[in-house]
DNA sequence: AGCCGAGAATGACTACACTCAGAACTGAGG
DNA sequence: CCTCAGTTCTGAGTGTAGTCATTCTCGGCT
C-alpha cells in the first residue's frame, strides 16, 4: 500500500507532536491542580491547540486523565510484580502488588478516584480506556500468578479470586468515604479483606 | 386557618408537598426516559417549582436519583432477606439476597448504574446518600447473618466477607463492560465469585 | 391588625464539557 | 507548478447542571 510505505509524512509527525503536547500539558496541569480544577480550555491553551482539537485526541476529559495516568499505573504494576516475587506468603504477595497500585493511585487523591470511576463507568471502546483495562487484566494475571504459586490455588479459581481482589481495590480506593484515609489505613482494610477470601 | 393544633404549620406542609411533587415527577421521568435523558429543568417544570428550588431538596441530580430509588432498594432488600431465610446453603442464601438487589438495579440499566456510581463516588454527607449507605449497611448485615447461620463463619469474618460481597456486586453491576449483560449472566458471574470466597 | 426577622422560593445567570460547520492543511496525481 | 480529495484543525456555539442576589411567605410578637 502506498500509504503504508510512507508512514512518517509531515501530517503524521504533526499529529504525534500534538498528542505529546496535549499529554504534557494535561499531565502537568492535572498533577498541579487536580482534574476538577482544570478546564479543558486551559489544557487546550497550554498545549497550544484549539478547543475542539483536544477532543479529537481524547473524546472526554475522563479519557484524557486515563491517557495521562496509564503509564504510571503500568510502571506501578511492574514494581509490584517485582516486590511480589520475594514475598513470603500468598497474602503478602498480593499485598505487595496492591501496595504499589494504591500508592500510585493516591499520589493525588481526586485524580486517583476519578481514574477509577472512569475505568468502571467510562466507555471501554475508547482507546485510552481500553489500555487501562489491559493494565487491570495484567494486574489480575499477576495476582492469579501469586495465588497459584504461593497458595496452590487451581488456575480457574485463582483467576476468579484475582477478579475479586480487583473489585476490593476499586471500591476501597474509589469510595468517597475513604477519600480522607491514609495509605496505610487503606492497605490495612484491603489486607483484611484479601486475607478473608484466600483459602485456608 | 383551621389548624394551629397540628404539629406543622403551613410552611412545613408546603415543604412536604413540594418534596412529594419532586419525588413523583423525578420518579416518573427517570423511569420513563432514564436519568441521562431528563434535564433538571424538566423535573422542575413537572413538579411545578423553580429551577433553583429543586436543588434545595437534592443538592445534585445524582442525589435526586438516590432520593427516588432508595425506597425500591429497601424493598428489594426485604424481599431478599425473606428469600434468603429458606435457602439450603450459604451460597444460595447470599445469592437470594443478591438476586433481589440485582433485579431492582436492572429495572432500567442506566439508572441502576448511575445509582451505584453515585453511591461510591457521591458525597456521603448528603441526606439521600446517607440513606443509601444505610441500605448497603443493612444488606451487608443480612449477608453476614446468612454466613454465620449457614456457614458457621465467626461474626468478624462474616462482616468482612459481606463487605467483599458488596464490592463484587458494585463492580459487576456498575461496570460499563457489563451494561449489556442479562440478569442471569450477571448472577452467574457473581455466584462464581461468591462461591470462591466462602470458606470450604 | 400590622410589622419584622428567618427561612424558602425563584429564575436569570454562570461555568464548563463537548459539538459542528466551515477553514486550513497535506500530499498524490496531472 | 496547480488542483483537488481527503484529512485535520478550529473556535464560536450549545445544552445543561448548578449558583446566587433578590423576592416572597410564614408565623411570632406587640
Amino acid at each position: 500500500m502506498p500509504v503504508k510505505s510512507r508512514p512518517f509524512g509531515r501530517r503524521e509527525r504533526n499529529k504525534q507532536a500534538k498528542l505529546e503536547r496535549i499529554t504534557a500539558a494535561a499531565s502537568e496541569l492535572f498533577a498541579e491542580r487536580g482534574v476538577d480544577d482544570v478546564t479543558t480550555q486551559q489544557i487546550a491553551d497550554a498545549a497550544d491547540i484549539g478547543t475542539g482539537t483536544l477532543f479529537l485526541y481524547a473524546k472526554t476529559k475522563g479519557e484524557l486523565l486515563l491517557l495521562v495516568q496509564n503509564a504510571h499505573y503500568s510502571a506501578a504494576l511492574e514494581r509490584g510484580r517485582a516486590a511480589a516475587a520475594d514475598a513470603p506468603t500468598a497474602v503478602d504477595g498480593v499485598m505487595a502488588l496492591v501496595e504499589q497500585i494504591a500508592e500510585c493511585n493516591r499520589v493525588q487523591v481526586d485524580n486517583g478516584r476519578t481514574y477509577l470511576r472512569e475505568m468502571v463507568f467510562g466507555d471501554p471502546s475508547e482507546p485510552h480506556h481500553a489500555e487501562a483495562l489491559a493494565i487491570v487484566a495484567r494486574t489480575e494475571e499477576a495476582v492469579a500468578g501469586v495465588l497459584t504459586r504461593r497458595a496452590q490455588v487451581p488456575a480457574a479459581e485463582a483467576a476468579t479470586l484475582a477478579q475479586v481482589v480487583s473489585a476490593i481495590m476499586f471500591v476501597e480506593l474509589g469510595a468517597t468515604l475513604n477519600a480522607g484515609s491514609s495509605i496505610p489505613e487503606l492497605l490495612a482494610s484491603i489486607r483484611t479483606q484479601v486475607a478473608a477470601i484466600l483459602p485456608r
